[in-house]
DNA sequence: GGGCCCGCAGGG
DNA sequence: CCCTGCGGGCCC
């Protein structure tokens, strides 16, 4: 009856980067950002889908396309002093996971951030960012803090993304150079597809795990965006590690019509329950595969 | 249902 | 200004 509202990543519709709002209240009815006092919105499975920089956290750091957020827990609530150490839970693993998974986070400034970039009054949407990195470190308070470096993503997507419904099919997955390269988003087909296979990669079974769960990432087989146009579907998606994926997308890695590799031992592993197109796979030999260096006439002749 | 949280209003 | 009480919604 009373289902919870879908969690929805991405801008909201209705609801461009700049608008602004009077309470949290209003922000909450709006659905840019539903919790009325946490600064996080989102949880473990699904990752974080916005947070709100109103003050308060003394060791934000706010430089406009570029956040230092302060992750929750560990301050007394009365006086918002920091009292004990932060863990990485709740809204802390939350953004973690975006992390993992490349989501966009809404962002949300309050005037009583102390910032340049804090709106005069009420609050104001600012965008989408990535959580390009996070880590703990000692606080202005001496406990211990987690913090996570919010990127601003520069293009406004065209579609929101919503999670526990199917129409997640976007035409281009965009990327970004970070400290590493890193895919902005997964759609949650391909999020589908880590998970059937448990985050190992299919051609090293490599899993790889860190302190916010593992990673691994969704490899296209015909690219997606012209001229490949490639589908965003599971039948032209690989589960694989980073090194793998880069191999793969770079011509290293070749797969044949009977799923052994060239370029790696073995044969690739697939799941029961995925079905792998071999006319993607297919078209990625005939495409990326190393041309046979076959001596040539210098010039075409007719005869 | 318990506990948590980057609100908010009201009073001193 | 600071402090207090009272909170709604949501995560676990």
């Amino acid at each position: 009856m009373a289902t919870m509202a879908e969690r929805t990543f991405g801008q909201i519709p209705g609801y461009p980067e700049g608008t602004t709002f009077d309470s949290r209240a209003e922000l909450s009815e709006a659905g840019v950002h539903r919790p009325l006092m946490a600064g996080i919105s989102g949880n473990a499975r699904d990752g974080a889908d916005s947070i709100v920089l109103s003050g308060g956290y003394e060791d934000d750091k706010d430089l406009g396309d570029e956040i230092v957020y302060t992750g929750h827990g560990g301050r007394d609530p009365r006086t918002g002093v920091q009292v004990s150490d932060q863990a990485l839970r709740g809204g802390n693993l939350a953004l973690a996971k975006s992390s993992l998974e490349g989501l966009p986070v809404r962002v949300i400034r309050g005037s009583r951030h102390a910032s340049p970039y804090s709106p005069e009054s009420g609050y104001r949407y600012d965008g989408l960012y990535t959580v390009d990195d996070y880590w703990h470190d000692v606080g202005r308070s001496g406990f211990l803090i987690w913090r996570f470096r919010l990127l601003k993503v520069p293009t406004v997507p065209s579609a929101a993304e919503r999670v526990g419904e199917g129409r997640a099919d976007y035409s281009a997955a965009p990327r970004r150079e970070t400290t590493v390269l890193r895919v902005v988003r997964d759609t949650r087909q391909a999020r589908e597809i880590k998970a059937l296979y448990d985050y190992r990669c299919q051609v090293c079974g490599t899993r790889l795990e860190g302190p916010a769960g593992p990673y691994a990432e969704a490899a296209h087989i015909r690219p997606l965006g012209a001229p490949h146009d490639g589908p965003d579907t599971p039948d032209n998606t690989l589960c694989l590690c980073p090194n793998h994926h880069a191999l793969f997308d770079h011509g290293g890695l070749v797969i044949e019509e009977d799923l052994t590799m060239t370029g790696a031992e073995g044969r690739l592993t697939v799941h029961p329950r995925h079905r792998i197109s071999n006319e993607h796979l297919r078209y990625r030999r005939e495409h990326y595969r190393a041309p046979e260096e076959e001596p040539r006439p210098a010039a075409r002749t007719t005869t």
